[in-house]
DNA sequence: CGGGATCCCGTGGGATACTG
DNA sequence: CAGTATCCCACGGGATCCCG
């Protein structure tokens, strides 16, 4: 589980200059790593809500976002503060309170998020008609 | 805007209402699906290069999209088209031309798009750096 | 040229059980 | 409470072949 195979220095040397043209459309960039990151299941809806609420725990998470699991949750959470985009304090209690919380650069990515759930909200109406066009338009060709 | 699908009934009976509160959070809310078609590999960047260069044929975006199957590009025009993203126009020559170009739902994709995909080039030195530092700790750690 | 149909493997991710 | 450790399956997604 812990490899830094991809160490970014082998990356055609990208990682070197302090302003780069990363371009997420070429393989094995970066960028397009980050895009990946955020299309997994869980990081928008981690995100979004500790954007939202400023500060969570761990269990107020796990009930906030309906049907994620321990692991994923975890998982999830590592891998945002591994990206510097939230900050994990312990608290040294009993019982263990872990909070978290978006990090300043993590704060810079609540705009685009926000406008992107947002707009899935706003526009799921236009989507779901689509969606049923379409699949009615396929299912009347297949019977003709 | 003022369509009333007819068809999300069947959704927990949460779809009831037109203007509808949908809730990403909720396990089984279609608002969430959208994020998560979002999230697959190619689809945010298929929208992308639709929205910069207006209509792009099949063979023109495989080439723009490094590292794309024809498997994975088909199907991911597939499902965009069926959410009414993009429009999908044969042309009937021979040989075949297919064009894709944003629809106009699709079209109010594209700035929630443009600043999520700016950001991640953006910031990428930070979250680079974010990352050695972690990873530096980590095995700082692991030796102690 | 623009796909559809198959085959197949890696891994994303859920369920469960255990720990400090 | 806040995790870690396993097990395991479904499916995302690449490779290959074929077809109008």
């Amino acid at each position: 589980m812990e490899s830094k195979a991809t160490a970014p220095e082998e990356i055609t040397g990208m990682a070197k200059a302090p302003r780069t043209d990363w371009d997420p459309y070429a393989g094995g960039c970066p960028s397009r790593e980050v895009l990946d990151r955020i299309g997994d299941k869980w990081t928008v809806l981690v995100l979004g809500e500790l954007a939202e609420s400023g500060s969570k725990r761990y269990t107020a998470l796990r009930r906030k976002l309906d049907g994620v699991s321990e692991k994923m949750l975890t998982q999830t959470l590592r891998a945002l503060e591994r990206d510097g985009l939230i900050r994990r304090t312990v608290h040294p209690e009993i019982p263990p309170r872990v909070e978290y919380e978006l990090t300043a650069l993590g704060t810079t990515l609540r705009e685009p998020l926000v406008a992107l759930t947002n707009w899935s909200t706003r526009h799921m109406d236009e989507v779901l008609e689509a969606r049923a066009a379409y699949d009615r338009e396929k299912d009347a060709a297949a019977e003709g």
